[in-house]
DNA sequence: ACCTGTCAAGTCTGG
DNA sequence: CCAGACTTGACAGGT
């Protein structure tokens, strides 16, 4: 099996380098251009491309080939005020060359819209807004040029006392979304609500590949192992196996990170811990030719550095995993 | 240069 | 029913 590591969005290493610089509501209304601040809107969204730009470059040096791009790219770009507003057609250039970089090296890069994204909502005006955010997403992917290995990934969401009927909410609100963004939605897991078994029968029906997070299943499970569930799982992406997509293909893909400590155990550690990782792919290899990791410690781009520095000595001392390059792996099995 | 409070968002809990 | 917690990086304003 052969495995990637990725990061997420940011890096510890470059300085003054943050794709997600913004402007507040607030600071924004005081203005008394309102034209003036859109063009500054803009501005700071065009360094952000830049700063990205900057990262994917940093990625290539690093060896990394999965990266999940910020959702702040566009400071306030879905916010109701700002309806009126279009910043699309500005950006487009730096857009394209963000994708152009990715697609030349390549890249997968994904988006994580964040949870206020609620397909299981009851509210109307939440969903309205949900899926005005998924168009936002998908629509700066296909400004980068991206095909559908391009993925956003979402939670199913908030249960409002009943779980079963929030989940078949979200369907129902899932199916009633165009093609074009169905196309690129993944589904994960979450550490309070859905948890692994329950996303999955979800992305089942709803066709949907699941993103499978090792650390919320670790805290949110019914008693069942992530090994268990993986063949399933697997499955959700058989539309991007090699035998489905041949040159389209896309390694299914994975979510870790390790507990703060004993009394915060949802929370996101600085580092990785090796151990409980290298066991789940060990226990998956023989099954899974190819799949995609990504790290979500504090410590960003450094913490999979040391992930990989941990990876080399397992090697060393005769261990059942060959580094190929700074960010890949091969692994028994598969 | 640094520190503290605020901002965005939606859900959920405690009072 | 309403206020506050939760989460996160970065702004905003004060020192």
């Amino acid at each position: 099996m052969i495995v990637r590591f990725g990061f997420v969005a940011m890096s510890t290493q470059l300085e003054n380098a943050s794709p997600s610089r913004t402007m507040t509501m607030a600071s924004f209304a005081k203005l008394d251009d309102r034209e003036a601040g859109l063009r500054r809107l803009e501005r700071i969204s065009e360094e952000n491309l830049r700063n990205t730009l900057r990262l994917l470059k940093h990625c290539k040096y690093m060896g990394v080939k999965v990266y999940r791009l910020t959702s702040k790219l566009i400071p306030l770009a879905t916010h109701e005020a700002l309806a009126d507003w279009s910043p699309y057609e500005t950006l487009a250039p730096a857009f394209a060359e963000v994708g152009e970089f990715a697609k030349e090296n390549g890249m997968r890069l994904s988006f994580h819209p964040d949870h206020f994204t609620v397909l299981s909502t009851p509210r109307e005006e939440v969903l309205v807004k949900s899926v005005i955010d998924l168009e936002h997403h998908v629509r700066m992917l296909e400004l980068m040029g991206l095909d559908e290995r391009a993925l956003c990934n979402i939670h199913v969401g908030g249960s409002y006392g009943d779980k079963d009927s929030a989940g078949k909410r979200f369907l129902a609100n899932f199916a009633s979304m165009p093609e074009r963004i169905r196309r690129r939605i993944t589904l994960e897991n979450d550490d309070k609500t859905f948890n692994a078994a329950e996303t999955l029968a979800i992305s089942e029906e709803a066709g949907a590949p699941m993103v499978l997070d090792i650390h919320h299943h670790q805290v949110n499970n019914a008693g069942e192992s992530p090994e268990s569930l993986w063949p399933r799982i697997v499955r959700t992406w058989s539309r991007f196996s090699p035998e489905q997509a041949g040159e389209k293909s896309l390694p299914p893909k994975i979510h870790v990170s390790s507990p703060k400590s004993a009394s915060d155990p949802r929370g996101h550690a600085d580092y990785v811990e090796l151990e409980p990782l290298l066991r789940f792919l060990l226990a998956v290899s023989d099954e899974t030719p190819a799949l995609d990791v990504m790290i979500e410690a504090k410590k960003k781009d450094d913490a999979l550095l040391k992930l990989m520095e941990d990876l080399r000595e397992t090697e060393r001392k005769g261990g059942p995993v060959r580094v190929l390059d700074g960010a890949s792996i091969e692994i028994a099995g598969g």
